[in-house]
DNA sequence: AAAGCGCTTTGACATAAGTCAAAGAAATGT
DNA sequence: ACATTTCTTTGACTTATGTCAAAGCGCTTT
C-alpha cells in the first residue's frame, strides 16, 4: 500500500519539513485519480484549493478570443499548480486538463491557509516555490517577445536533451501540434522549421524521434538569436 | 520630518500588520534616493535584498541577444521589486533603472528572511503579493502570445483611461519609444498604428495627449482580437 | 534666432509567420 | 483488415511587423 507521508516528503514544495508537518499535510490532502484528457478546472472557476501532481501530467492552457489554444505549461510529478488562487482568492486564470493518466493531491484552501498561518517554515518553502515560478514566467516572456520560432524550438530541443541526459537523441513526449502551441505558434510553421533544420543538418527527425546533430548551431539560434538560413 | 512607520503601513505588501511589525520592518529598511536614469541593479547581479518604491518610478527591462530592450514593467509608489531573488537566492533576472527622481526602501536579504521566519502573517502577505504578480505575468504572456500589436495598444489605452478615471482623455506618462518596447514592438510600428487609429476615428492623438473617441471599437480590438481595418 | 539634439513620423522594402486548402501518414475503433 | 478519424506535412498566398533610410518636429542651449 502507498505511504502518504513519504509521498509528501518527495514534493519539492514541502521539502525539509518535520514529520509532524508532513502528517498534518497528509491529513488535509485529498487524493484524486483521472484518466487522460479529463478536465481538472476551467478558467474562471473559483479556486477552492491547489493541486500537486503525484503521477502523470497536467496541461495548463488558455483559450484566446479567436479560439486558439496557448499552452502555458506542463506540470509533472512533484510539481504543484493552482496555488496562486489560494492566496489571491480569485478564480483560476487558465484551464487545467490531464495530459495522461494522472494522480493528484488536492489541498483545500481553507485548511491549507490555517496550516500555513501557524507555520513560517511552510510559508518560506511556498515563497521560494512561487519565486521560482515567477522567474520561469519572466523567462517565458523573454522567449515569446524577443525570439522567433526557430529560436524557441532550438531552446526547447536543447532543454529536452539536457533533461534526458543522453547526448544526442530526444523523444518528444507531446504531439507536434501541442508543441507548436507551447512554443506560441501553429503546427504548419513548426513542421516547416523542423524540415528546414533537417535540411541544414542541425537535426535528424523521424516522427517523435529527434537527433541533435549540430548542438553548437542550435545554441547559436536559441541563445544568440542567429537565424537559420 | 517623515514618519517611517507610517510609510511602511501604506505599502500593500505590508498591509494589515501590527505596530510592532511595522517598527521591526522600519528598523531593517534602508532608504535610498536616486535621480532619473540611475541604475539600481543589472541582470545577473547578486540579489542581496529587495526594494520598495516610496516615490517615483522604476523600469524593469531585459536586453535581448540582439541588443533590443524589452520593458517588462514599471513599478510606482507602494510596489516592490526584487523579492524573487530574496527567496531563490539567485541573481536578479532583469535590469532596474529609475524612470524619474525616485525614493526607495531597501530590505537586506538576511535580516528580512529572519524576520519572516518568525512571522507567518508577514509571510502570508508576501505570498499573496507574489501570487498577484504571477497572475499579472500570466496575463502578460497571454497578451504577447495571443494578440497583435493593435490589441495590446488598445488594451493599454483602456487601462490608462480606467486608472486615470476620467472619461476620454489620456496622457502618456512615458515616451512613445518606451511604450513601444513595453508593448513588445518598435517605435515605427507603434507610430503607424496610432496614425491608423486616428484615421479610423478611434482616437484623437496630439503628442502625448490621446483622446479615446470610440471606446467600444477599442474594446473589440483589445478583448476580442478584432482587426482594425 | 539659429543650431543642435533626441524623439517621432513616413516611406520603400524584406521577411517571418499566419491562413487556407489538400494530400499523406499515423493512430484508433469496429 | 478495413474504415474513420486525427495528426502531420506541403504548397500557394496574405499580412503583420521588422529593417533601413530620410525627413519632420519639438526641445534645449547657445
Amino acid at each position: 500500500m502507498f505511504n502518504p507521508t513519504r509521498q509528501i516528503a518527495a514534493i519539492p514544495l514541502f521539502s525539509g519539513l518535520s514529520r509532524e508537518q508532513y502528517e498534518a499535510l497528509s491529513r488535509i490532502g485529498v487524493r484524486r485519480s483521472s484518466a487522460k484528457n479529463e478536465r481538472i478546472f476551467s478558467e474562471g472557476d473559483e479556486g477552492t484549493g491547489f493541486y500537486v501532481v503525484l503521477a502523470g501530467r497536467v496541461k495548463i492552457s488558455k483559450i484566446s478570443a479567436e479560439g486558439k489554444e496557448q499552452i502555458l505549461h506542463f506540470f509533472g510529478p512533484g510539481e504543484c499548480f493552482g496555488e496562486v488562487s489560494v492566496f489571491t482568492g480569485q478564480g483560476f486564470p487558465a484551464d487545467a486538463v490531464t495530459a495522461a493518466q494522472t494522480t493528484l493531491l488536492f489541498f483545500p484552501r481553507t485548511s491549507f491557509v490555517s496550516l500555513i498561518r501557524n507555520d513560517p517554515a511552510l510559508a518560506l518553502n511556498m515563497l521560494a516555490q512561487l519565486s521560482r515560478r515567477l522567474r520561469h514566467f519572466a523567462g517565458l516572456i523573454e522567449d515569446l517577445s524577443l525570439k522567433e520560432v526557430p529560436g524557441r524550438l532550438a531552446k526547447y530541443l536543447l532543454y529536452l536533451s539536457g533533461r534526458d541526459g543522453d547526448a544526442g537523441a530526444v523523444e518528444l513526449d507531446i504531439s507536434k501540434g501541442q508543441l507548436a502551441s507551447l512554443l506560441g505558434t501553429i503546427p504548419e510553421t513548426l513542421s516547416r522549421i523542423l524540415a528546414k533544420m533537417n535540411r541544414q543538418g542541425l537535426i535528424r527527425s523521424r516522427g517523435a524521434q529527434i537527433q541533435l546533430l549540430d548542438r553548437a548551431s542550435l545554441e547559436e539560434i536559441a541563445l544568440e538569436g542567429k537565424k537559420l538560413p
